[in-house]
DNA sequence: CAGCTTTACTTGCTTGGGAAAGTTAAACGG
DNA sequence: CCGTTTAACTTTCCCAAGCAAGTAAAGCTG
């Protein structure tokens, strides 16, 4: 949706920031599933769960608390999980403390492949993001973002 | 992707901008996405078409021209523009001047659609984008999007 | 402690998107 | 002017995601 989307209302300031920041929102997810497609054929989805495990505690984290992690529902994520365990970089157990939660865990192949995949990752994310901002509008840019999204959370009932 | 992602090789700084922007880039799209299937029954995506077609000459334009303008593939829009079809808001010929073109264009139920459904999607960009921005954060966003957008566009071979 | 409720997933169904093969129409080369 | 390319779609096949229904373990209630 670069550069249609809703003329109407908007005076041309506005228009041009909006066009702006819609081709934005599209290109840059884009860019960067496709490059971890790429590279380590993985979405950048899974990729992010594996990164969360990672960062866990022995590898490892119940599947809600996961999925809060990763900004997904938990049907999304039970599924990316049987597919990464279907390729042995996750394990699934039943919490021995409470059957009702799971608990996902890296594999040591897993914690290979986190490693391999993340570089590129970084570096994808410096050369489209940081290397071509100044300092001051990294700053900006965080603001920017956390004011947005505060927003969408006053808005209401819809982050999963 | 919320709070998650790429943490080695950034500095704190540089990973909560990467937080908050991660998160934005999850949140709005899927935030403007529910409004207009609540509202409308449409996807962004197909608003973004029909939008478009409604700008156009003769609210008219040939498949091609719109994918550029839709920022999709040839294929997606094919399909889209079929189901806009089955619920007559759209219809297709072939260009009589050169018989492999495509013209796709709004019907009146179309356009009806459009108006109906443009307000309430401008009111929300207005309300998650530039009513929480100052006058100069937005210019300062308007910046910032150009500059990441050229930076991909730099980088390669993949917007479509 | 038997039955209802809640929690934490998982699974079946349907739908939308990407990749690649198929189709039809112009264009070009000999 | 006939055969091959190329262009512009369209269609088929497969996979991923959402929704809603299903399941199994805890907890609560009378």
């Amino acid at each position: 949706m670069t550069d249609l989307s809703p003329a109407p209302a908007f005076d041309d300031e506005k228009l041009e920031t909006w066009a702006a920041l819609a081709t934005l929102l599209e290109w840059l997810p884009a860019a960067l599933d496709s490059q971890m497609q790429r590279d380590s054929d993985l979405t950048h989805f899974e990729y992010g769960i594996m990164f969360a495990l990672s960062d866990a505690a022995d590898c490892t984290l119940r599947m809600s608390t996961l999925a809060t992690y990763s900004n997904s529902s938990l049907s999304r994520l039970s599924r990316a999980v049987a597919r990464l365990e279907t390729k042995n970089w996750v394990c699934r157990v039943p919490d021995p403390s409470d059957g009702r939660y799971t608990l996902a865990s890296l594999t040591d192949g897993g914690r290979e492949k986190v490693e391999q995949a993340t570089p590129g990752h970084v570096d994808l994310v410096s050369r489209l993001v940081f290397d071509t901002l100044t300092p001051t509008q990294t700053r900006q840019l965080h603001n920017i973002s956390l004011r947005i999204t505060s927003a969408i959370r006053a808005e209401g009932g819809w982050q999963p």
